[in-house]
DNA sequence: CGTCTCCAGGTTTTT
DNA sequence: CCTGGAGACG
C-alpha cells in the first residue's frame, strides 16, 4: 500500500521541527518507521538518530519493522523508551552526581519497602500509614507535579530520608531515570553537549503521553530536527504526569514547526469509527479533527449484558470459538480489553475451560513474582553490595538462621554510622568484640562468603551468564527451598519452578541475541527492571493466541475483533479515577475511545448486571459512555447457546472441503 | 532467637 | 488466590 499525501510528506520532511497529529489508525507507526528508513537512505548515520517511545513493546516493534524494511543490522540506531534512554545516560554519567556506576533500579515494590523501612527507623507508626498513597505523593513531588503544602507537609522528612536512603544504597527509582539525567544536564552542560552533538535527529512517539520532565529531557538534547507524533484524543497517562499540553509547549518552543495531520483511518470500519467519534466528541478539551475511513460500514457493534463476570467470560470464550468456525478467524485475531488487571481471572478461567490459547499482557509483571524477585535480588546485591533493600529480601531466603534480632543489630550500626547494611555486617564480623552470638556471626560470615564467591563468578566476564546464574540458583538451594515452602501446594511449587526456568532461558536468549553487545551482569540488570511480562513473550507465540490485556496496554495495537469487557459505571469510567478529579472523566472517555479504536472489523462491548467485588456481589449499571455511541450503530446481543447447529454444520463442511482438496 | 502457622487484606492504569 | 505480617511455638 502506498503512502498517502500527508504520510509521504511526514516521511520526507526530516529537517526542522515537525508536529504530526496522527488520529487513531492513521498509519502512524508506518510513518515513523518509513521516516527512519528514509533518513538512513539519505545517508544519515544510525548513530545520529534517536527515537523515543513510550513502551518497550513499541520500541521493539519499531526496531523490527525497520530491520525488515532495510535488511540491515541496526547496531547504532537508538530506539528506546524514555526510561531506558535515561538508564543509558545514567550508566555513563551518574558518577557526576555521586552515585556509582553499578547503581540499582528500584521498582515500586522495592520503593515501598524502602519507605516502610525508613518510616520504621524514623519511629513513625507504620500501621495506619497508607504506603501506596505516600509513594504516589512522593512520586508526584519528585516529578514536579505537586509541591509541599500544609496538607502533606508531614511527610517531608520521610521523603528526604527516603531520598537519602536511595543515595546511600546506590539506588535510583523509576522517576529518577528521567529527573537525574535532567539534573546532570543542568549541572554539567558539557555532558549535555555530548548528547546534543551526537543526536541530530530526534523523534518522539506517543507525544501526548510524555511528561513535562520527559519533554524537558528531549528538549535539552534536541537541536533542530525534532519530530513529535501524537494524538491528544489518545492521552491516557495523565496520572503518570503525562501532559498533552506538551503539544502547545512544543509549538511555542519550536516556532517554525510544520504541522501535518493524518486523518484517514485505515484500520476500522465506518461503524466503529463513527462510534468512536460519537464518544470522543463529548470531550470539550480537544483539538478538533475529522477522522474518516474508506473501509465500508461493516457490521454493527454488539452490546451484551451478561448476568455476571462468569457469564461475560463464557460469552467471550464461546463467541471466539464461534467466530473461528463461522468466519475462519484465528486466535490471534482477537483482542480482549479490560480496565483493570484484576479482571483477567474470570476470563482466563473461561479460556482454560474452552481450551483457548491466550496471552496476558501486564498483570503482575513477571519480574514482580516473588521467586523471580528473590533471584534478581541476589544478582542485585552481588552487583551492588550497598543495596539494602535487596539485601534484606534475601539475607534469610532461603533460611540460613539470620533472623529479626540479628538484623536489628546490624541495622542499628547502619543507622548510627550512616552506612549500608553490608558495611555494617562486615564491621560486625571483623570486630573482636561484637554483640552477636558466635552462631549468628558464623551465619553472617557464611552469607558474606557466599555473596563474595558468587560475585567473582558472575562478574568474571566471558559468555554464559545464564549458566552462571543457574549455578548460583543451585548453590543457594533455591529449588529445595521452593519445594519445602510449598510442599502443600505442589502446583504452585511447580509453577514457580517453571518461572525460574523461564527466567534462565530469558537470560540465555538475551545474551545470545546479536543485538546485545554487553552481555554482562550489570547490563542485564539495568535492562530488566524496565521490562514487563509481555516483553518476555516470544513473538511467534503471540500470533496464535487471543490477546487479553488492559486498555492501557493495548495502545498502538489493533485486532480484527475486539471485546471490551466490563463496560460498567465505576469501571469505565473508573470510580477511583473520578474520585480524584473532574478532569479525569475526560481522560476516562479517551480511554474508552482508545479501546473502541483498536477494532478493525467487529466490536463487542459487554456490561455485567452484577459483578463480584472483593467478597460481595454488587449490582452494576452500564457505562454512561455507552449512551454516547449513536444508537443506530448498535445491536443488542441476545443470549444464546454456544454454537448454533447451522454454524457447526457449516464448519464441518468447510473442514471436509479442505481434506478433499 | 529463629521458624512456623494462621489471618487479614487486596490497592486502576505503567516505566 | 497470594502475599506479608503478627503472634505462637520450639
Amino acid at each position: 500500500m502506498r503512502l498517502n499525501e500527508q504520510q509521504d510528506k511526514a516521511v520526507k520532511t526530516i529537517e526542522g521541527a515537525l508536529l504530526i497529529i496522527a488520529g487513531a489508525g492513521s498509519g502512524k507507526t508506518r510513518v515513523i518507521t518509513n521516516r527512519i528508513v528514509h533518513m538512513l537512505e539519505m545517508g544519515i548515520p544510525q548513530s545520529q538518530i534517536l527515537a523515543l517511545t513510550f513502551t518497550n513493546k513499541a520500541a521493539k516493534e519499531m526496531q523490527e519493522r525497520i530491520r525488515e524494511l532495510t535488511g540491515k543490522k541496526l547496531q547504532n540506531l537508538s530506539i528506546s523508551t524514555f526510561h531506558a534512554f535515561g538508564v543509558k545516560i545514567l550508566r555513563q554519567d551518574i558518577e557526576t552526581l555521586g552515585w556509582r556506576e553499578n547503581f540499582s533500579i528500584y521498582d515500586e515494590v522495592d520503593k515501598n519497602q524502602l519507605i516502610k523501612e525508613t518510616a520504621r527507623e524514623l519511629g513513625l507508626k507504620t500501621e495506619g500509614l497508607d504506603i501506596y498513597k505516600i509513594a504516589n505523593l512522593f512520586s508526584n513531588i519528585k516529578i514536579g507535579r505537586w509541591t509541599w503544602e500544609a496538607s502533606n507537609d508531614a511527610y517531608k522528612q520521610l521523603y528526604d530520608e527516603v531520598e537519602a536512603g536511595l543515595k546511600l544504597y546506590n539506588a535510583v527509582d523509576f522517576d529518577d531515570l528521567i529527573t537525574l539525567p535532567l539534573r546532570i544536564f543542568q549541572e554539567f552542560p558539557e555532558v549535555k553537549e555530548k548528547y546534543r552533538e551526537r543526536y541530530k535527529y530526534i523523534m518522539v512517539d506517543e507525544f501526548q503521553d510524555t511528561s513535562i520532565q520527559q519533554y524537558h529531557l528531549m528538549k535539552a538534547i534536541a537541536d533542530q530536527n525534532v519530530a513529535v507524533v501524537g494524538d491528544d484524543d489518545q492521552s491516557i497517562y495523565s496520572w503518570r504526569g503525562a501532559n498533552y499540553e506538551n503539544i502547545l509547549m512544543f509549538e511555542r518552543d519550536f516556532p517554525n514547526v510544520m504541522e501535518i495531520r493524518l486523518e484517514q483511518n485505515y484500520r476500522s470500519t465506518e461503524t466503529i469509527l463513527a462510534a468512536a467519534n460519537g464518544v470522543i466528541s463529548h470531550n470539550t478539551n480537544r483539538k478538533d479533527k475529522s477522522l474518516w475511513s474508506g473501509n465500508g460500514s461493516g457490521k454493527p457493534i454488539e452490546v451484551y449484558m451478561p448476568e455476571d463476570e462468569h457469564d461475560e467470560a463464557s460469552f467471550i470464550a464461546e463467541m471466539i470459538q464461534s467466530l473461528r468456525m463461522s468466519e475462519g478467524r484465528k486466535f490471534g485475531d482477537f483482542g480482549v480489553l479490560i480496565r483493570a488487571n484484576t479482571m483477567t481471572r474470570a476470563i482466563e478461567e473461561a479460556f482454560l475451560a474452552e481450551n483457548i490459547p491466550h496471552s496476558i499482557s501486564g498483570g503482575t509483571s513477571f519480574f514482580q513474582r516473588k521467586e523471580i524477585k528473590d533471584i534478581i535480588s541476589y544478582l542485585r546485591l552481588i552487583s551492588n553490595h550497598d543495596d539494602d533493600i535487596n539485601l534484606l529480601r534475601i539475607i534469610n531466603t532461603p533460611r540460613r538462621g539470620i533472623g529479626k534480632k540479628t538484623i536489628e543489630q546490624i541495622s542499628a550500626i547502619s543507622t548510627s554510622q550512616k552506612c549500608s547494611l553490608w558495611t555494617s555486617i562486615n564491621a560486625l564480623i571483623a570486630a573482636s568484640e561484637s554483640p552477636l552470638s558466635d552462631r549468628a556471626k558464623a551465619d553472617l560470615v557464611e552469607f558474606v562468603e557466599l555473596i563474595g564467591k558468587q560475585r567473582s563468578l558472575l562478574l568474571s566476564g566471558g559468555k554464559g551468564l545464564s549458566k552462571k546464574v543457574r549455578a548460583m540458583v543451585d548453590e543457594i538451594n533455591y529449588m529445595d527451598y521452593l519445594m519445602a515452602e510449598y510442599q502443600k501446594n505442589e502446583k504452585a511449587a511447580r509453577f514457580k519452578f517453571l518461572n525460574i526456568e523461564h527466567l534462565l532461558s530469558g537470560i540465555d536468549s538475551w545474551e545470545n541475541n546479536p543485538d546485545t553487545f554487553d552481555s554482562g551482569l550489570y547490563a542485564y540488570l539495568n535492562r530488566i527492571t524496565l521490562l514487563s511480562r509481555d516483553d518476555m513473550e516470544d513473538e511467534e507465540g503471540l500470533l496464535g493466541k487471543v490477546n487479553l490485556m488492559t486498555i492501557h496496554a493495548s495502545k498502538g495495537l489493533e485486532f480484527p475483533v475486539v471485546f471490551i469487557a466490563g463496560a460498567e459505571d465505576g469501571l469505565i469510567p473508573h470510580a477511583r479515577s473520578v474520585e480524584e478529579g473532574d478532569g479525569n472523566i475526560e481522560e476516562e472517555r479517551r480511554l474508552f475511545y482508545v479501546a473502541i479504536t483498536r477494532a478493525q472489523d467487529k466490536l463487542f462491548i459487554s456490561s455485567c448486571r452484577r459483578r463480584r467485588k472483593m467478597q460481595t456481589v454488587v449490582e452494576c449499571t452500564p457505562s454512561p459512555f455507552l449512551d454516547e455511541i449513536p444508537e443506530n450503530l448498535v445491536s443488542y446481543h441476545e443470549p444464546k447457546g454456544a454454537i448454533s447447529d447451522a454454524e457447526a454444520i457449516d464448519f464441518l463442511a468447510k473442514m471436509k472441503n479442505r481434506f478433499v482438496m
